[in-house]
DNA sequence: GGCATCCAAGTTATCGCTAACATTCAAGAC
DNA sequence: GTCTTGAATGTTAGCGATAACTTGGATGCC
């Protein structure tokens, strides 16, 4: 017992005590199990997150914001991520409970019926983020991907565009990549633009090689289009290096809007016009929420839903 | 213990007594405490694998390969990602090893004293990768840095550049971009190119604006040099486009040569001259290793120290 | 019928820790 | 000198699962 306390500061112990069993667990390398602790105290010291993929730089940010907010908490963040498939999240929520977290918090309002059970009933915060769900399951901290999406159609129908087609989000593994194409949809109904004009690609992670093979396709099958939102600066990017390559002028044959203000955006030649959408602000207000939440679930009060709309913006750069 | 029978397969017991507890299992919502079963079996089902940054397609390759292995063996992956400092590394090894994986990845071979002594106690197999360090905790698979850009600049040599910069690798805090430099002093000692040329930059990860930025300096400090080899991909687009900002021809006023085989190295205009790394075959290996070894492990042996060294080339493109 | 066999379900102890309560003992109050 | 106080340490029980063993009862064989 006398160990357990030494080991947990804020007890009292002499200093002389803990000092003597701190220098005897550096010499045996022993290091505390925390199965026991936690079965024990009923207090993982852990909240999981899920994202859609390691490898997104939007999605990075959002869990340095929650990794810097948790900092000094004393919880630690666990990571998974589902790869885009509700599939493979459910099945990941599901051993994420099976350890107990304090806290979760998951990417986008699409889940398995089975995941929004499991989450309702676990007893612990929940948070979605990145989105705007109808019916969310308690917390959500996002904004509105549609939204972003049809400001960023206005944007270029007030630069002079006319003619805006959109290259992805026809997957309905992204949820985010939907709602952008909807909100585009949305957009160039009401500015009475005609029809949509939509190529899409194949599954995410989106890639640039995709952007590059949907910007020929589209200039294949309506070649009087005079823009392209791209569902992502990644796949934006590689449609202008393809256009590089064949000699069509960016902005001026076809301009190319991207989404998600990711560093290529501002650092390539043109430099693209997309949507910024403070990533890093999303993952700082979800852990300032998540430590509320858990404080209050502490002492057995539940927080009420929170709804927590985050901004964005357009930013005109060359492409467009 | 019936319902411990029930909701594990393999063991025996009534299906029809199985199916009455599933269902009522699922109209519970009930989760299995894997706290407290891992306490019991002193089985946790889980490995660690920690690396620097969580936006990086490198790393992001090998943990795919390493999760597609683990995938059916029984074992998660917890991701942790130390932000590129050993102190980080360190803590989240604590409290990685406080959770009591059945085995643990790490990136690199730079630890802290503390990290190496908790890793080498903890009796789990431990994989260092990305690195062939000098001296292994236990098991290796990776590759050597210095060799790479080392065969880089014999390439650069080989089509007629003389005057070869590097860019990057200063940071002691990554230390496989300080064994990339290494490697290229190494190699124009060896052919006569002369002093090396580094320009440093910031600390990582790694920005494509860094090596925009060090490309100028580079210009302005040895006006004469003819290639530089960019610690990485990114900062080499981030050097090539600034190139192009500044109608500074590439390759013709100076080549520039990147590392890591990213998409955007595939992708961008002119594609880049760079190493490929098979980062998803050192997360198969990894997975593959720690199979073995968790199952030896597990039959009371310990398996022999591996050093698996997995293969790199470089890939010519247009801008060397 | 008697007995071996085997599958299903129940019992008990235990994993390593911590909450809660109990004890000890020294210092200070009166 | 006695009592109070409080910090330091000790004791006990229990967290929720599973390993290992035990029991119950159906089946089949001679």
């Amino acid at each position: 017992m006398t160990v357990s306390r030494a080991l947990k500061n804020g007890t009292s112990i002499a200093s002389a005590t803990r000092a003597r069993i701190i220098k005897a667990v550096e010499e045996l390398g022993y290091v505390l199990d925390q199965s026991a602790g936690s079965l024990s105290s009923k207090r993982t010291g852990f909240v999981a997150a899920l994202i859609p993929s390691i490898n997104n730089s939007n999605f990075a940010d959002t869990i340095r914001g929650l990794t810097e907010t948790l900092e000094g908490s004393g919880l630690q963040l666990l990571l998974g991520y589902t790869d885009y498939s509700i599939d493979k999240e459910d099945q990941l929520i599901e051993s994420m409970l099976r350890r107990r977290p304090e806290g979760i918090v998951v990417t986008g309002g699409r889940h398995t019926i089975r995941s929004r059970k499991l989450l309702q009933q676990s007893g612990i915060p929940v948070i979605e983020t990145w989105d705007l769900p109808l019916s969310p399951i308690r917390h959500v901290v996002g904004f509105s991907n549609a939204d972003a999406s049809a400001t960023l159609v206005k944007y270029l129908h007030s630069k002079g565009y006319r003619r805006i087609a959109f290259i992805g989000g026809t997957s309905n593994r992204d949820t985010r990549g939907a709602d952008r194409r909807a909100g585009y949809e949305r957009a160039i109904a009401e500015l009475n633009l005609g029809p949509a004009r939509v190529i899409s690609f194949g599954t995410p992670p989106i890639s640039m090689n995709q952007g590059a093979e949907a910007v020929v396709q589209l200039i294949a099958q309506w070649p009087e289009v005079d823009a392209a939102i791209c569902v992502s600066d990644l796949s934006a990017f590689g449609a202008i290096m393809e256009c590089q390559r064949r000699d069509w002028n960016v902005p001026n044959r076809i301009a190319i809007a991207g989404f998600g203000d990711f560093e290529i955006a501002d650092c390539c030649v043109p430099r693209i016009t997309t949507v910024g959408v403070h990533c890093l602000e999303i993952g700082k207000r979800t852990g300032e929420l998540l430590l509320r939440a858990i404080a209050s679930e502490r002492k057995g009060i539940s927080l009420n839903a929170q709804l927590i709309t985050t901004e964005f913006g357009v930013i005109g750069r060359e492409s467009a």
